[in-house]
DNA sequence: ATAAACCTTCGACAATGGTTGAAGGTCAAG
DNA sequence: CTTGACCTTCAACCATTGTCGAAGGTTTAT
């Protein structure tokens, strides 16, 4: 399968699927005797797995760093639930971040509507 | 008052001052016969001002889009409570997609736990 | 045989928010 | 007078996540 039948298939553009393999995230794949890439079927549902990933909110080191280097290795679970539950707090930690700011804007605006009722 | 105090005062460094300058987050300052920046107490307010925005999320581009761009200007009360409130919208859009997020995510943990309990 | 469609590499561009360095001018103190 | 600390401009670089185009090779079809 040539990059451009991937790229197709993946829905992402052969740009994209070069830039994930020369940012490691996806494997080199073999070349044909003309240098063309040259992909087997695994690399379809790595594709499908680093852009639900990327729909998930992680950017691509994050997914880099969770999937395993080699897509046949099994993915080794526990590792991989040891990282989603980092995430789950890093995705809390920021929705609190968030909701700070939320606070902090309401209030302003609050504030600006009647400058009588203010705190400063 | 010379970029260096400024930068001291107001806890920035001076790449960044010539920075927000150069991107028309602060008004170019008089300059001195020999060239330098000259600056006004005002700027030291113009730049936590900044400061603080960022800390309550607000992009460069958006400070900029809220602020006056001469900061001698009366701020339109108006503008800025309704710029305020499509902030307060975007950061409950963001809010909510992280929510949103956040379930998928925990619903993978939750199913690489249990395999037999998931939906999948 | 030749055109279209594909592939290759490499480098530049985009936005965001700056930092760092080079090359040079200025100023105050010793 | 010279040293160090400051200032100037401009350009290049960092990370992130790609896209686009140039210049050239290959494959497929007509």
């Amino acid at each position: 399968m040539k990059i451009g039948e991937l790229a197709k298939i993946a829905n992402v553009s052969t740009s994209r699927i070069r830039f994930y393999e020369k940012h490691g995230l996806i494997p080199p794949p073999s070349r044909q005797v003309n240098g063309y890439r040259e992909y087997s079927e695994a690399t379809i549902s790595r594709l499908s797995t680093i852009t639900m990933s990327k729909a998930l909110g992680f950017s691509l080191s994050e997914i880099k760093r969770i999937l395993p280097d080699d897509p046949r290795d099994t993915i080794q679970r526990s590792e991989l639930i040891s990282n989603l539950e980092k995430k789950l707090v890093d995705i809390d930690q920021r929705i609190d971040d968030l909701q700070e700011i939320r606070k902090k804007v309401k209030l302003m605006t609050t504030y600006l509507k009647d400058p009588n009722s203010g705190p400063c």
